[in-house]
DNA sequence: CCTTGTATCTGTAGTTGCTACAGATCGTAT
DNA sequence: ATACGATCTGTAGCAACTACAGATACAAGG
């Protein structure tokens, strides 16, 4: 008769290594709810199933979009319904899109000011600097 | 004979209405050093000199074009010094430019990627997304 | 069985740049 | 004298982690 394999799970240092999620990160995440507790050995390490490393990588993935944790919760609480919709989704996701757009835009508003900061520096060893004229400007 | 018009400074929330930087952050700036701590009343409410309404509203403009409280910090420390180099200025603002690029090409990526998910997505109701697909795909 | 060494455990505090109270006092106009 | 707004201190909260310290757990070798 075949052995029963009770497979063990992952611990916690493999799903690290299997998503590139720090370990710390990984308990925080579960401290706060954005991922189920796990099974624990009798001594009390976390033993993950597959399905909670799908979960995880699901996360990673997600914050390397840029997805903040909270948009993270809404995406599983869709996917856990079960009856989600497709539309939902994608309005969450094009939410997303705007508010990177948003960030995109603000960042090359400064990168012209800056630009236009550092253009006018003769960059001399004088004391005499339009950088810090321009930040010292009057009100 | 003229009385002598003891001059008695910016209250706090006035420092607050010229410069837009709020109250409770004009506070904090002092708790953390970066604005110098300033006189008091009798009665222990706080007295600004112009000086240091110069100083809060570099600190706001600093802000507003993204650099860190360091890097400002670091700015205050070359200004201070009173023969501060034109060029060290320069090299901290390039610094700092080269670090919002870096910020946009992230976005910009994010942007790209996520543009991508949206465009596949049929936005129906139904319970199939591929943008969820996309955030679930196997390791 | 015992030791060694790595992995993991809990709990707490630090990071950045604020913001938001609560409850007390100040300052000024009437 | 009193009312009202402005200010005071001190603490705790936000996002999203990261970094310890000090105590166990677990797996392999002798």
């Amino acid at each position: 008769m075949a052995k029963i394999t009770k497979t063990r799970g992952y611990p916690i240092g493999q799903m690290s290594r299997l998503t590139g999620v720090n370990i710390e990160t990984i308990r925080y995440y579960e401290r706060i709810g954005i991922l189920p507790k796990p099974d624990r050995t009798a001594g009390g390490n976390r033993q993950y199933s597959h399905d909670q490393l799908k979960r995880l990588s699901f996360v990673a993935r997600s914050r390397a979009l840029g997805f903040s944790l909270n948009e993270i919760r809404s995406l599983f609480e869709m996917v856990d319904r079960d009856d989600f919709s497709c539309s939902e989704v994608h309005t969450l996701t094009t939410g997303h899109l705007a508010s990177v757009r948003a960030k995109i835009d603000h960042l090359q508003r400064l990168e012209t000011a800056l630009e236009g900061m550092a253009a006018k520096c003769s960059r001399g060893d004088v004391p005499d600097c339009p950088i810090i004229d321009t930040l010292f400007e009057a009100l």
